[in-house]
DNA sequence: ATCGATCCATTTATCGATAAAGTGAGCCAA
DNA sequence: TTGGCTCACTTTATCGATAAATGGATCGAT
């Protein structure tokens, strides 16, 4: 320590007696660069870039001197610079279908902070449901140089033809499968929704109808949590009736409502309702409402995600809670780990759940 | 046209006869870059640059011929790159207190989308309420370089003690008021207040309690929309009892709730509730169900933000409702303005708003 | 024929940070 | 004493794009 290789010029808190040129250099938008704080302290640039970047070959005297340096300055990274050079951005793209919807603003909540806990920045794309969107936001995330993706697709089934995703930490969360190929965090539609059912019978519900989204291929949510519902009536012995079963065009409270208006007026006799989210449940529980139907003296109703509001609804909502800390944690989890080690073979999880008994299944 | 400058050796489609040294310098991470596009259309780099930038002073056969190798590379510009050189990310920031409340969630789906149509792109970042996290989200938004910043501030009142601010595009969207300070598209607090409890005193309720946030000064969305509330009744002569002043720590459906059954457990006469936001308003309503209050018969209420939520309760919320999207794309209008032309004078909006009549005031 | 204006495209010099290679002093074993 | 090793920094060469300056035709006007 205390070398005094550095002569008086160049000691610290003092100005390298440079050129005029050197300052017109990066005259550019008034930023602070490393430049500047290496003058201050006295050192190299590659110092500070060492000493910011928290890696050793750094002297504790240096160190705290650096340190000082970047105080007084008020210095901050150039991220774009840094990322040119390094090729990380420290930012994790998360897509989902809307923003607005309760339940992806819940994940998104939890996103956020499991990935602010490891280093990164997360920004928002919406996709709205489609397909064409999701593919989208992964081009997007790779023109914005994300470092990895968190996709919660709920359309995109075939993504092999969208030669976009070779190679690039991609993470699926909540609802498709892909056989496999990618990281993915899934929902637990199938024993979720087999439980809620299963509920329903146990609380004495015979005439039990599901409303769900639009069922497009075999291997997405809607199907799942519709074989969790066929399984749960087989092992209680009650029969199918195709009437009971209803689906939407989107996920939303409206659909909801305007299915269980339908349901009503379509005279089938009814005493349960699953529904495929809380959302949709919301409009249920509000189209139940509009009919003069009871909720849960003369229909129980059960949905899936347990969001917020459906603690407070009139009556409040029984669902099926899966752990949204959990899987925002394992996602973000994932994705780290993969912008690390790109060829780690893929992970799935299901997400663990417990079903809110509250008053909609009393 | 039709120029033969070029010779053979730099016809489009083909590879200029270079070093092999230019092909492994940016062997980088796999990506095309301009470099590559310009040798397979025959130009320089710039002029792939001016295409790209949809700049002029490039001649159309040479465009063409661009655009073509651009889609046959699979082109991508680097945001990185761009932003290093040119100092604009394309990226705003949009700071609100927390994602997962259904307002911020559909404010932000505006917001994203109004800027979309502005060719930008938008980053979340939540504050938790604090004005620590207020000030960190400005700070943040300079370290990312996000060209604007769009604040929706709730706590943070003394902006002026942060220096990050000066000269930085900043747009305050909701409740604060910074004296002129910043642009800055506002509430109708104390109108949308006014006018709801006018709504309620029309209605034949004379004794109206008022569930707000905490007051913390005298410039806040709070004491503003108490304004409105005690300007109301006043108008009305109905006098103003203390007791029926309540105020929560958050803005949260749990503090609604509570606030609600503190309310009724006081003991004294309620025959209206004005309820700061809507968010708080299901709370308040599923109190009053827990302490068997009817809605409306027994007591009015009516919140404010008109959240989606609203429509579907039961009974439906009535509210007070700003137009979101017109706010939305007046920020996003005032941060891009701004980002073109810093010194331009603050302006001061305040949005239209309605009110929504529905069942909880009927 | 000469000059300037106009186009179109190319060259040059960075933006701020970092990976990788280089430097030199001190230290230890042979 | 000398070669080899560490440490603790410094130097060098980029990352991919763009602002600004430069080059060289072409054309109309004087």
């Amino acid at each position: 320590m205390g070398r005094d290789k550095l002569g008086a010029a160049t000691a610290p808190g003092q100005l390298r007696p440079a050129g005029v040129k050197s300052y017109q250099q990066n005259a550019g938008h008034g930023m602070v660069t490393m430049e500047d704080v290496a003058r201050l302290a006295g050192v190299s640039k590659m110092t500070v870039s060492n000493v910011v970047n928290n890696r050793d070959g750094v002297g504790d005297l240096v160190r705290q001197r650096v340190l000082e340096a970047i105080r007084r300055s008020g210095y901050r990274v150039n991220v774009s610079a840094r990322t040119l050079r390094s090729g990380r951005t420290g930012v994790i793209g998360l897509a989902v279908p809307d923003i607005e919807l309760p339940y992806f603003g819940h994940l998104a909540a939890h996103v956020i902070e499991a990935a602010g806990r490891q280093g990164f920045h997360v920004a928002i794309e919406q996709t709205g449901a489609a397909a064409a969107g999701e593919a989208d936001a992964i081009a997007h995330s790779r023109t914005l140089h994300f470092d990895g993706l968190i996709l919660s697709a709920v359309e995109l089934d075939r993504l092999d033809e969208h030669p976009a995703e070779a190679g690039y930490p991609l993470v699926m969360l909540g609802e498709q499968d892909f056989g496999g190929r990618f990281d993915h965090v899934a929902m637990p539609n199938e024993e979720g929704t087999k439980a809620a059912t299963t509920h329903l019978a146990d609380r004495g519900c015979r005439r039990i109808a599901i409303v769900t989204g639009r069922a497009s291929d075999d291997v997405n949510m809607v199907t799942r949590r519709h074989r969790g519902y066929l399984a749960a009536l087989a092992e209680r012995g009650i029969g199918i009736d195709p009437a009971l079963l209803f689906s939407l065009d989107d996920a939303s409270m409206e659909a909801g409502r305007e299915a269980a208006c339908r349901l009503v007026d379509s005279g089938h006799e009814i005493d349960g309702v699953v529904a495929v989210t809380d959302t949709v449940a919301l409009g249920v529980l509000r189209g139940l409402a509009d009919r003069g139907l009871r909720v849960p003296e003369d229909v129980r109703l059960i949905g899936f995600d347990d969001i917020p509001e459906s603690g407070f609804t009139v009556p409040s909502l029984s669902t099926v809670a899966p752990d949204h800390r959990w899987m925002a944690e394992r996602a973000v989890e994932l994705v780290a780990q993969r912008i690390r080690a790109p060829l780690r073979p893929t992970v799935q999880y299901i997400a663990p759940f417990e079903l809110m008994i509250r008053e909609s299944t009393r």
